[in-house]
DNA sequence: ATAGTATATGCATATATGCTCATATAGATA
DNA sequence: TATCTATATGAGCATATATGCATATACTAT
């Protein structure tokens, strides 16, 4: 029980979280979308995986999570708590701005081109 | 957000919480029931009271603590959440009964007696 | 085979957290 | 006033956590 109130007690997983709801995603795209660093944003997400929230498979060399759906079942108020209250983050606007903005492009493979040219 | 689910992270302050789910106490009962410094009690209800989970006020000599309602309304489904979660904590059981047998006895203020006595 | 991409993890470090002991403060009582 | 009880808090210490850098591993594509 600690363990699920300890992976929620980090902004940066919440925010993590908040990404998550819309859909799942690979460590790279959060790097990306939250300005993260690769090992940061993995570790994060292992955090997450392990006590349940998440649920985590491997295809080709991405490594694709989402919210689980046991965790979703077995923590139904909480689940239902966390969607109410994650748009308040203050940081919510931007960061689903920012996966946007990367959601056209192919965002994993073409990643350090975008990220230097940064047009637009 | 954060504040609270860092406040809800830690085994103590649960603990404390299933106390409280009863009824108000104040610190020197916590102390003893949950077997803790006194110190020690007094900052984890000062944390539970910082994020508004816990109302508290003084009386007397005495610091009294209670679940706020204004928190059971404002986070409804994580209230709802703790109270149907909560019973699964490993020392739920036992720290009731160490509740239950100091409840006849005035705790406060003869503390130190029952202690040594420990008769029963 | 070689090079590039994505991810996980060891190591070092800064910060946060929890705990105990000691002590200051405030109210109660003789 | 002097003493006892209850509580809050500073200091010091041990442990946990978050983070970045470097690197090993695994899969892809040429």
């Amino acid at each position: 029980m600690t363990d699920i109130f300890k992976a929620l007690s980090e902004e940066s997983r919440l925010r993590i979280l908040t990404l998550l709801m819309e859909r799942e995603m690979c460590v790279c795209e959060i790097e990306i979308c939250l300005n993260m660093t690769q090992s940061n944003a993995s570790r994060h997400l292992t955090v997450l995986k392990n006590c349940g929230i998440l649920y985590g498979y491997k295809k080709a060399q991405w490594a694709y999570f989402g919210i689980s759906d046991s965790f979703k079942k077995e923590h139904k108020e909480l689940w239902e708590y966390l969607q109410k209250k994650i748009v308040e983050l203050p940081t919510y606007e931007s960061d689903h701005e920012q996966c946007e903005k990367y959601r056209t492009v192919d965002v994993c493979a073409s990643s350090k081109i975008t990220q230097e040219g940064e047009e637009e």
